[in-house]
DNA sequence: ATCCAGATTGGAATCGTTTCCAACGAAGGC
DNA sequence: GCCTTCGTTGGAAACGATTCCAATCTGGAT
């Protein structure tokens, strides 16, 4: 008693009395195909419930069509927008997309390590995730064709935007409006290189900011830099650091739109006034900066994903990839939660909600 | 000139002076291989650079230790949750997971037309879109292990939760807090049937609303009903409508927490108190629900992907799924945004955050 | 010294396609 | 009426692993 093996081309093939030769071409295009041959063909498909092995036909043709993506934190809304816009891409383009969450430095490793040790996927695209020395070489001796998006890799095509200057653009517009004390509220750096999961951005926006405010003649000062883990909570423990010195700043720029709404956090909980007593920019333009009318950097998030799948896709026909680095636009999107000191405006909850043009996941109908 | 093909198996087998049989037991695990061979094998491997094909080794093993995961709207933060829950256990499962973005009805049909017609996926699980008589019996032919999550279909092992029961759950915390003109704002269903994507939970959301004021004796009013899109604007929209009402509502319920913060958006720009003259609740608990302090109905998202993936890999390995409808608790979230009617309390933009105990995309490190 | 069990090993068969080449038939030009 | 030519067709080889069976080797028991 065994279950009859599912049908394959040879089964109809044989059926139809044709070759299998005949078969496949139909299945694919049907180029060269009398049409009375492509009809008792298909019939016969249907009729046995034949259904084509991707695998034996991506052996066969040599490449599985697949590419991979590694993330990490693939909850955390900007990490989403990228794959978003990547997926979309890669679907129109016809690939099958793997998607490897990292939420730690060993699921990225096992995942690179997994990518690179055996042939499954045409290429890989890396998101956000900080590359080693060790993964790039892994890639090299592929060698197989590897993009990154929001963050650098030698002599890898990269996706990106200038985060120093996107940390000027933010401590250029605080200035602009007469802030002078600007504080800084930022993800920490792990203590050895091989722990650092990835998220580099926030250094290099800090390195923005500081040289924004010495070329302004603002002056850095370092007690008015708070760094540490990512995410409201935390950020909102250290403007409320902030908050609390003798003479505490007037503005604060966080390198994360997550990190800013820690930062609003704090300030309600100890009832400074945002924008009047303190002002707030953060970085991204995430959804919930618009409900929370929270002034920011906007970066293309998914434009970013969609960039870098092309450029994968181009890499993978073995076209020229160029520029090498790829940089998108920023813009200050100025919202109520930054004005000048001592101004009257007040920050509302949710206003202006509609006239932000805030869309939710997908297109609105109007 | 030509490129030297990629190293086989057989490559290795010829340079290590061994069959093709040990090299493939040395990739697998090393049993019944004796440590001296091994390491002369390892070492060949290394030297030429071989990497194995996925692919043949999955088509000679029979299976691609693949799942596909169809999931409408990606971008939208419950989406994503349900999504990273699945990816989890997968990833912990050994499987490669396929992750297919359907934001369309033709995306959709596209998606699961192609995981039908070929075998690529071991299984598949469908994440709250909506399946079609054709779609059902398209994998029933197969015949293709198939799982939902957020959405029923015919003998399909699901997991979900009881969305008429947390319609009455909403509705039941409104009506505990005195309100008795109760407003509803929801998704609108499509003309045909075909045209629907998926998100069928708002129709039977409102279901429970209704039943519940039946049963209380509050009494259910059409006039305070308002269907449109998915998405706060919208929402905004149609709350505006309710509200102008020559007796309107004091207290709304949206069928998501995304549209529950366009309902607080309408409230806001139209200078009706929250909660003292307006009581909202949204449904889900995304994260922007805490950091807006809107009370909603919590159901586990990431934890139904999560059991959704375990019971796709029981059914791969051919174990029973029992139940065959699993159904995850609900509990209602009270926060600022609903009160007594006339209650002095304020809605605060992002107060109280902390003792939310919001985490944004990772947990924290305290 | 002989035999046997168990561990190790080689290699052929197999998985289900695609692709290439040779063969065939019909249509059209001369 | 013959020869091209082109569109169709059949079938074998190739893709690169896994797996199974038989062969070999080892060491201990008798």
């Amino acid at each position: 008693m065994r279950t009859p093996d599912r049908p394959t081309i040879a089964d109809v093939a044989a059926l139809a009395g044709v070759g299998t030769g005949t078969v496949s071409r139909v299945l694919n295009g049907g180029l060269h195909v009398s049409e009375a041959t492509r009809q008792n063909v298909l019939d016969v498909i249907e009729r046995l419930g034949y259904r084509p092995s991707h695998l034996a036909a991506a052996l066969s043709r040599g490449t599985p069509r697949t590419v991979a993506i590694v993330v990490p934190h693939l909850t955390r809304p900007s990490t989403v927008a990228r794959l978003a816009g990547a997926l979309a891409v890669l679907d129109q383009q016809g690939y099958d997309t793997i998607v490897c969450n990292a939420d730690t430095p060993e699921q990225r490793d096992h995942h690179l390590a997994a990518l690179t040790a055996r042939h499954r996927a045409d290429g890989v695209m890396v998101v956000s995730v900080y590359l080693a020395k060790q993964h790039l070489a892994a890639f090299r001796r592929g060698p197989i064709p590897l993009v990154t998006v929001d963050t650098v890799a030698a002599g890898v095509p990269q996706t990106g935007i200038d985060d120093v200057a996107g940390g000027r653009l933010a401590t250029a517009h605080l200035l602009g409006l007469g802030h002078r004390r600007i504080g800084f509220v930022g993800d920490i750096v792990a203590r050895r290189a091989e722990d650092e999961l990835g998220h580099a951005s926030s250094k290099r926006r800090m390195h923005g900011y500081r040289q924004e405010l010495i070329d302004s003649g603002a002056g850095f000062d370092p007690a008015l830099v708070r760094l540490g883990a990512h995410g409201p909570g935390v950020a909102a423990e250290l403007a409320g650091e902030l908050l609390a010195l003798p003479d505490p700043p007037t503005a604060i720029f966080a390198a994360s739109d997550a990190q800013a709404i820690g930062v609003l956090s704090a300030a309600e909980q100890r009832g400074v006034d945002v924008p009047r007593e303190l002002s707030v920019i953060g970085f991204d333009d995430i959804e919930a900066a618009a409900l929370l009318q929270l002034s920011t950097v906007h970066q293309p998030l998914e434009r970013s994903g969609a960039e870098g799948a092309r450029r994968l896709c181009a890499l993978l026909r073995g076209l020229p990839v160029r520029p090498l680095r790829q940089q998108l636009p920023l813009r200050v999107v100025p919202r109520a939660s930054t004005g000048r000191i001592g101004q009257p405006a007040r920050l509302t909850p949710v206003g202006g909600l509609l006239g932000a043009g805030l869309s939710w996941g997908n297109k609105e109908v109007t």
